[in-house]
DNA sequence: TGTACATCAGTGAACGCGCGTTCACTGATGTAC
DNA sequence: TGTACATCAGTGAACGCGCGTTCACTGATGTAC
């Protein structure tokens, strides 16, 4: 009758905890029906719950409508791209191997985030005005974290901020129109993804080169 | 009984011209839904129909279904881009006023052409993949245009293609980025628009002046 | 030119189905004593 | 610790409604003679 130290790890979960991680199952859900070609704004109470293996009107239990969750799923990309900055934190230069190595980390992390970055894409500028201002507000939270990391830089510190946002803004709006067609790259044409990925390297290079003059300028 | 000249100019339309007529009224109907904030793969036959002032089977007569209805809508986008590059054919220099010239014709050009700029750009990356590449390669063929537009005139002559279309990529990719902040802007807030302009301007300065240096070193 | 027939864009009614939302419920978890 | 009660995440059935799609139709336009 009483537990063992490997239950207390394991089965006695909370009933909060229990609510939580169905929300969870929910917003997985729904990014993966729009993995599936879907729009957010086309997505359906019903069929969302019959994709995380509930009965229709569980869903109310934990969003009042599909709005609510998107606003939830705004939540964990502004997560995520905090993380990807943090995991970007190395490179200090606009040296050629330093912005193609942050390329690769970026392709990384897209592909581990593959569901999450097809909802910020396709719904940064999609339908829902709530959700597309949503996802705005976090890319640009995003960029002025990026431009005051950039500033703590010796090869920066003697640029505008605003100047800086701007590049940074170039850059984060790069980075998110590579992300679509990172996310449809064929899987057997290795070559396609290299041509794309020098392309992304150079890309970013002409703006950092770009930035280096302005700031003499 | 016998028509007038003045008859002639505007009753008598063809079986086929208003056929033609009837199916540019659906796809603005479909253009109309998507801008009171629908996405495409959203849109119902019954409610395009409905919009367009049909009775909901009508549509069949001119589309099997509503993935046929969104090729048409790219190919207007096609044609649009491509008329956007023939107003932008004056600019010849990075020179500081042709782009800012060059951003208020954008401007201007993104509103008179709102409602197809919504749709290039929520579906882009948007839900429906065939939509998604069609919409993609009228981009890239916008980019190729703009490259051997740009490399005709004298300041790029000496840059080799590809680098130019490189250039012209995250011109588009600017521009395309900026439509939906600029359909968005509050009709009443001049003073922000200008701000977004200032942005813009010196967004596409930034890559103009990476791109000369690029080009020398 | 006039007539007889073919075509076919758009109509109106009907179908089966999945939708969003509501309701009363169940039974495990949490709380008070 | 044990008991009695409250809470509430998830269930199952039901509702009215709009959906996609089909069918037979109408009547204006187009064509052949």
């Amino acid at each position: 009758m009483s537990c063992s130290p490997s239950d207390h790890e394991n089965t006695p979960l909370s009933r909060q905890e229990r609510k939580d991680q169905t929300r969870k199952t929910l917003v997985q859900a729904a990014l993966r029906l729009m993995d599936e070609g879907r729009s957010f704004t086309s997505l359906g109470i019903r069929e969302i719950a019959r994709e995380a293996g509930m009965v229709p009107n569980g869903f109310y239990r934990h969003f009042r409508n599909t709005d609510e969750l998107g606003l939830s799923l705004v939540d964990e990309v502004a997560l995520t791209l905090c993380q990807l900055l943090r995991q970007a934190r190395q490179p200090d230069s606009a040296d050629t191997s330093v912005v193609r190595k942050s390329v690769r980390v970026y392709h990384q992390y897209v592909c581990d985030n593959r569901l999450l970055f097809r909802f910020i894409s396709s719904e940064r500028a999609g339908g829902s005005r709530i959700l597309r201002m949503a996802i705005r507000q976090a890319v640009s939270h995003y960029v002025e974290d990026m431009a005051s990391d950039m500033q703590a830089m010796p090869a920066y510190q003697a640029m505008a901020l605003p100047t800086l946002q701007r590049v940074c803004s170039l850059i984060a709006n790069t980075m998110l129109a590579a992300a679509p067609e990172i996310l449809d790259l064929p899987v057997d044409q290795p070559a396609l993804a290299q041509s794309m990925e020098d392309n992304f390297v150079e890309q970013l290079q002409l703006i950092l080169l770009g930035a280096s003059v302005w700031r003499s300028a």
